[in-house]
RNA sequence: GCGAAAGUGGCGGAACUGGCAGACGCGCCGGCCUUAGGAGCCGGUGCCGCAAGGCGUGGGGGUUCAAAUCCCCCCUUUCGCACCA
């Protein structure tokens, strides 16, 4: 291999660092661009492929960006706090701290290669005090809105990685990080106050350019779903209870009522002859965990507590029951069942023999329906029947009419219940962010004032493995403390912050990381945000991206940020498999980035994973589809080399100009849209022109051909971009890039065509191909069809019965 | 079950708004060069067929002069959610 990276490739990230190439000035950029990917997690030694191939092409993108005139800052940084890190810290016996710095360190270095614009004095740690004092800034100013909050709830506890979860973090009821079936415990807690924030954040997302799968996954865990809420009475007291319903037009085949097994009523309103049995169920089900809780395969079932619920507009007596199908944390805990018309019900109905009163008929005026009858509920809407002077009315103008008819007297409302719930974020770990507050026997929760933080994490800590509650908790010198306000012995909390709330403003802190006044500089954040291009990976959806958008919102109520959504345009880069699988160390078919580098270089392996499939989309690797760029890479390092210094000046031959102009154009065209496996293909075809070319003998205009050629090929191949592009310019100083020089335009006269190649069909079959001049209408280009000679097999003894002409491309000749 | 995306040569993948299916690359075949080739260069390569030609974008229907692309039904795969009342 003549092409020699090794020399060049370090050679120019020298160069780069030594100019200050990538660290912009933000306050004086006047096009300023924030192109940002998803920083990385630092639990290992290893940078993986799936990081490369979110960080080489974003990289390309915004590079060209900068040939586009931009200022583009690229930062870099690590979210080091969190569980995976701390983990690997336990496993080695060393402080989270020493293990984590050691991580990064060999990360940084792995990044350096892949030859990005990061702006590394720009490089943000979010474990690093200087930067979760203002984590804990954060959590302050969303305490002082209202915004976080403690509260006593059943939450998901990981027995494995000892700690509460997030609902977003133990989806399907096991451990994101580990896998482990979740279990329910009932603890003080702090949350964040997002479902405040859910319509907002249902209405942000028609204002970002995000893809559309995102979006309706967002849309989805959010689950904003209206109804109506209506009280029920309690036989023999004087109490109520609320359940929300999104069909309201169904009350009248209400035959019992079912809560939650958590429901705080439950003990109050159970009958002393069923308490036993309430008590032994209530146990059982907490002994369940919510993996299996959640299985929609398994059989529903429930006791009665011997109390009678009264109906709010019949005043019929139902019973109540409790039933773990029914979730304590989703609208008010407590269910009207409606067998009939609903199948959960009808099921629960089925095993202990409660009654079932159909109340709406698929058409009006009909009986077609029988409870006798029924095999399943009747879930659709239609027309009610049994249902006093509401008979009649169809489904949608029922529900607006029982709601009135509750509402006016005062046993119901609208309302409108979210998927969502409040974001769960304290963690029983130490490798994170404290929580900022102190608690006081007399002042109760005091937040740490302002000018006390950072909380700083023990350095002398010795035993961080997870007990089920924090290690901090067993340190006296960082538990004990005096309480701000009155003075007296007080605790701090020993939780953390769940990582996620770190990685919630880092883009904010990038701006101006070496602030310590202030979390960030207002000025320069107004000019550089939103982000203007984020690039990360889809497993992010409902977690970081949506934590973002909400601390981002609750930020600019406060009046701290002067936009609302924190990424204006987001795209998701694929996954890679290699040989149609999924990469797993299980599967031993895991491709190490560092070893292609070496071999072949950091610019063919950057690019290689741009021409393996649609960005978006994957693509699978294949150890020898690389030798494919790697021949290209040769190929045009070797055309330089044996045409450049000789090359030419004067104008390209036509063919040849309206090659180059035509990669031109659609390149840009497709760099736009992250179509970097076209683009790629378009430069290819543009190469194997020039060889073609150039066999002939000298082409005229070669000289302005390469040096365009270069900038093309820069953001792609950044070193070899640079290298080329001062073959071309000997005269420069190196330190002067060609990622300052502008972005090749396409000249739109070089694309006019004279000839063009008209398509022929009989009847739809392609024929024959002429070649005409551009402007031939429909007759003319029907006379040269019949008199090329080629058609006559296909038209003898026919009748040209149509013609279809479409200018410039195709003629299809209906003949019969 | 609900929601979303996808299914094209031996392989990775192209195809703008319905207009030449298979760009570009890998692999393979043949040739040149070479002491040698896991280097380079030239040519070929969807399938069937000697050819003419026919057939081809998961399967089946349909719309159209014309369908990978639009419509209907079905199958498969991946992802997300999943007792949310």
């Amino acid at each position: 291999m003549d092409y020699p990276f090794q020399d060049f490739e370090p050679k120019w990230r020298r160069v780069w660092d030594q100019s200050g190439a990538h660290h912009p000035d933000l306050a004086a950029a006047d096009k300023p661009f924030y192109g940002l990917v998803m920083f990385s997690y630092p639990s290992a030694k290893k940078l993986h492929i799936g990081h490369w191939y979110n960080f080489g092409p974003a990289d390309s993108y915004f590079r060209w960006k900068r040939m586009q005139g931009h200022t583009v800052f690229e930062p870099m940084g690590f979210d080091a706090f969190g569980l995976p890190a701390e983990n690997y810290a336990v496993s080695r016996g060393v402080h989270p701290a020493v293990t984590t710095a050691e991580s990064i360190g060999f990360i940084r270095e792995q990044l350096k290669e892949i030859g990005a614009m990061y702006d590394w004095e720009r490089e943000v740690d979010t474990s690093d005090p200087g930067y979760y004092r203002w984590t804990q800034w954060l959590f302050l100013k969303l305490f002082q809105r209202g915004l976080a909050y403690q509260k006593q709830a059943p939450v998901n506890w990981c027995p494995s990685c000892q700690t509460v979860l997030a609902n977003e973090q133990a989806e399907g009821g096991a451990c994101e990080r580990c896998g482990t079936p979740v279990v329910k415990r009932d603890l003080k807690q702090w949350f964040f106050r997002i479902t405040e924030y859910a319509d907002r954040l249902l209405e942000g997302l028609e204002r970002i350019d995000w893809p559309r799968r995102t979006k309706i996954m967002q849309e989805n865990w959010i689950g904003r779903s209206t109804g109506t809420t209506i009280a029920f009475g309690l036989e023999g007291r004087d109490d109520r209870f609320e359940v929300f319903t999104t069909r309201p037009d169904t009350l009248f085949g209400v035959t019992y009522v079912v809560f939650a097994p958590e429901h705080p009523l439950v003990p109050e309103i159970t009958a002393s002859r069923q308490r036993a049995e309430v008590e032994a169920y209530i146990e059982s089900v907490r002994r369940v965990t919510d993996l299996e809780r959640l299985s929609t395969e398994r059989e529903k079932i429930g006791v009665f507590t011997g109390a009678y619920a009264v109906h709010p507009l019949t005043g019929e007596r139902l019973p109540v029951w409790i039933a773990d199908y029914v979730l304590a944390t989703y609208g008010t805990g407590a269910v009207m069942a409606v067998p009939a018309h609903d199948q959960r019900d009808f099921e629960f109905t089925r095993k202990y023999g409660l009654p079932v009163k159909v109340v709406i008929q698929p058409e009006v005026d009909a009986a077609i329906l029988e409870a006798e009858a029924l095999t399943q509920a009747f879930e659709d809407p239609g027309y009610m029947i049994h249902s006093g002077h509401f008979d009649g009315l169809r489904s949608e103008e029922g529900q607006e009419a029982v709601t009135r008819a509750l509402e006016a007297e005062g046993k119901g409302r609208f309302s409108v219940n979210y998927r969502l719930r409040d974001w769960l974020v304290s963690r029983q770990r130490m490798w994170g962010a404290p929580i900022p507050i102190i608690h006081c026997p007399k002042c109760g929760t005091v937040p740490v004032p302002e000018d006390q933080l950072p909380v700083k994490l023990p350095e002398d800590i010795t035993d961080f493995a997870p007990k089920g509650k924090s290690p901090l908790a067993n340190l006296p010198s960082f538990m004990n403390v005096t309480c701000p306000k009155c003075g007296e012995p007080a605790q701090r909390d020993p939780d953390t912050m769940d990582t996620f709330v770190d990685s919630s403003w880092y883009f904010l802190r990038y701006l101006s990381p070496d602030r310590d006044d202030v979390a960030w500089d207002p000025e320069i954040s107004r000019k550089w945000l939103p982000v203007d291009q984020y690039i990360g990976g889809a497993e992010h959806s409902t977690m970081h991206l949506l934590y973002a958008r909400f601390i981002i919102k609750a930020l600019y109520d406060a009046g701290l940020v002067t936009f609302d959504e924190p990424f204006a345009r987001l795209r998701h880069q694929g996954i890679i498999t290699h040989k149609g699988e999924k990469m797993s160390k299980s599967r031993g078919n895991v491709v190490n980035p560092d070893d292609f580098v070496a071999k072949y270089g950091s610019d063919v392996f950057r690019m290689y994973m741009m021409f393996m499939g649609d960005y978006e989309q994957g693509g699978d690797w294949s150890d020898e589809g690389i030798t494919g760029i790697a021949r290209f890479v040769n190929r045009l390092w070797r055309f330089y080399q044996d045409h450049a210094a000789a090359a030419p000046d004067g104008e390209l031959p036509r063919d040849l100009n309206y090659a180059l102009n035509h990669a031109l154009e659609q390149v840009t065209r497709d760099l736009g849209e992250l179509r970097f496996n076209t683009a790629i293909s378009r430069m290819m075809e543009l190469l194997n022109a020039l060889y073609e070319a150039a066999a002939k003998g000298p082409i005229p205009g070669l000289r302005g051909a390469l040096e365009t050629f270069a900038r093309l090929v820069a953001p792609f191949a950044p070193h070899l971009g640079e290298e080329l592009w001062h073959t071309m310019h000997p005269e420069s100083a190196e330190t002067v890039s060609v990622f300052d020089q502008p972005w090749p335009q396409h000249d739109p006269a070089a694309l006019v065509r004279e000839v063009i190649t008209l398509v022929v069909q009989i009847n739809g079959k392609v024929r024959d191909k002429l070649e005409v001049p551009v402007g031939v209408d429909q007759d003319q280009a029907v006379a040269l069809a019949q008199s090329s000679g080629r058609l006559t097999a296909w038209l003898e003894g026919k009748q040209i019965r149509k013609a279809v002409f479409v200018p410039g491309k195709l003629l299809n000749l209906v003949v019969g």
